[in-house]
RNA sequence: GCUCCCUUCGUCUAGUGGUUAGGACACUGGCCUCUCACGCCGGUAACAGGGGUUCGAGUCCCCUAGGGAGCGCCA
């Protein structure tokens, strides 16, 4: 049988990196075998699911560009064949009726509990014959003997005592089948071999195991895989940041950062740490991944996304770049080719957003001059160089990097000066700030207008200052 | 409490009985340099603890400690 894997979100909120990690898992095994990936949405909790989640899951999935083969199903489709499984359960009496009411359920729960026993329903109902026209739920009727064998693909062998099951139940009393009966059902239904999920599942295999092998099929392999954890080693909340996966696209990530840095999480291959899809896809094994839970690390996240958008096509990060300076109220088309401000920028900034943060200056004025930059380089010694360049700028026909790099030679020679002592007030005066591109980039970028009239405001400043420190 | 499970630098990890325990992020020293960054060279830093088995243990076994998940008419 070829190999089909599935990821089967439920919709009650955001694509969350853990549930990437998952899908990308999934997706991965499925593409290594040749075989398919289904998307399947279990939306059988009609209270908490919502259309919104369901889009959003969507979108998360298109960004990260893990497309699937087939779905998405929505489970609240298939619940007429849900009920012909559990009717058929019925019938060969592996399922039962029980109206056991909450109170006897909690009394119960109570008791074992101060005994220190595990919960679990008793059995109550039995061997009791419960009418279907009284309000009821039905339960599988679990074996009380004997043990249930998961080779899992990560785990390894795990045994289950039967007795430590309990008879759970699979369609509630309003009639809508439960979790445990509908992943069963579907999985086998569509042919699925290979279960890879996270690993707050495991408990949940040796039922659905024993449901699987009351309706005569055969379990698929499973796959649990660790959780991911905050920075600081407690499970992934809010209060660590971007948890969402829209988030991270919103911070300036790119898809296949964040696919590359999940993918080893849990995963390695050797010493490598930068992966392609395509790699990954070759190289990725399941039963490589490792058992315990792994700290989502932002730092080395932001290390990747660097090292992507370094590497990537100019025009391409100019694209990803342009809504985040729109973010800013900037509109690229009127300024320098975004394409060149990207190229600059490259290698200094970590995400988008931060790339669009260090490039506005060459878009609009900035308000005021960064004050450390300020203080340091726009001082009384900054004036005469200042001015010369101010001067051979004006005077210069064109404004290309080359002559204006000329321009900065020239001025600190003749005034028998660093360069940095030239290019730093100047580069603060045209950029705002004491980092930027190369000076003659920047100025050329920045253009001869609004260069001129930056340095006659840094001028001002510093003429200002004087007057401030004389009085 | 019960069941299942996990444990190598701060973090992600390599390691399948014999290694100076390797790499990466972060941190840090230096080089490069008009700034920032990139790049390059170097440094600090780990086998949770205790027992075995073995000539030899991060690697195998047991115990302890710590951590996690599950124990719903949620998924």
């Amino acid at each position: 049988m070829s190999t089909k894997t599935r990821f089967a979100p439920s919709p009650t909120g955001y694509l969350h990196v853990g549930g990437a990690r998952t899908a990308l898992f999934s997706w991965l095994h499925a593409r290594k075998h040749g075989g398919k990936y289904v998307l399947r949405i279990e939306d059988t909790d009609l209270q908490r699911s919502t259309a919104e989640s369901i889009n959003a899951i969507l979108e998360a999935m298109t960004w990260l560009g893990l497309e699937y083969d087939e779905g998405p199903f929505y489970q609240t489709k298939r619940f007429d064949r849900y009920n012909e499984v559990i009717d058929e359960l019925l019938e060969k009496n592996l399922a039962y009726r029980c109206n056991c009411p909450k109170e006897r359920l909690e009394t119960l729960r109570e008791g074992q509990m101060a005994r220190k026993e595990k919960p679990r329903y008793d059995g109550h109902c039995r061997s009791l014959s419960i009418e279907a026209t009284e309000p009821h739920v039905i339960r599988f009727r679990n074996p009380d003997e004997g043990t249930v064998v998961v080779d899992d693909q990560v785990r390894g062998k795990i045994v289950f005592s039967n007795n430590e099951l309990d008879d759970l139940i699979i369609r509630r009393s309003d009639g809508s089948p439960t979790y445990n009966l509908t992943v069963v059902v579907d999985d086998s239904d569509m042919g699925i071999t290979d279960v890879i999920r996270g690993d707050d599942h495991v408990n949940n295999t040796p039922r659905q195991v024993n449901i699987l092998k009351a309706l005569g099929k055969e379990p698929p392999r499973y796959a649990h895989v660790p959780m991911i954890l905050g920075d600081d080693g407690s499970r992934l909340s809010k209060r660590h940041g971007a948890v969402s996966v829209m988030e991270y696209r919103n911070q300036g990530i790119l898809p296949e950062a964040l696919l590359n840095y999940l993918v080893r999480l849990g995963w390695s291959h050797g010493d490598e740490e930068l992966f392609t899809l395509d790699q990954m896809v070759e190289l990725f094994a399941i039963e490589d991944v490792n058992k315990a839970a792994s700290a989502f690390n932002t730092e080395k996240l932001l290390w990747i996304n660097q090292h992507y958008i370094k590497q990537s096509e100019p025009a391409r990060v100019a694209r990803l770049l342009s809504p985040h300076m729109g973010d800013l109220g900037i509109d690229p088309a009127a300024g320098p080719d975004l394409v060149e401000v990207a190229r600059q920028q490259q290698e200094r900034a970590k995400t988008l957003v931060e790339m669009a943060e260090i490039s506005a200056f060459f878009y609009r004025d900035f308000d005021e001059f960064e004050p450390k930059a300020a203080k340091k380089h726009l001082k009384a010694a900054a004036l005469e160089p200042l001015q010369q360049v101010r001067q051979k700028l004006a005077a210069l026909d064109g404004w290309v990097g080359e002559e204006l790099h000329q321009v900065v030679i020239d001025v600190s020679a003749s005034l028998s000066l660093n360069m940095g002592k030239v290019a730093q007030p100047l580069r603060v005066a045209v950029a705002g700030r004491a980092a930027s591109p190369g000076i003659d980039v920047t100025l050329e970028l920045v253009g001869r207008e609004a260069c001129l009239r930056r340095i006659d405001k840094a001028l001002a400043y510093i003429n200002h200052r004087i007057e401030e420190q004389a009085s």
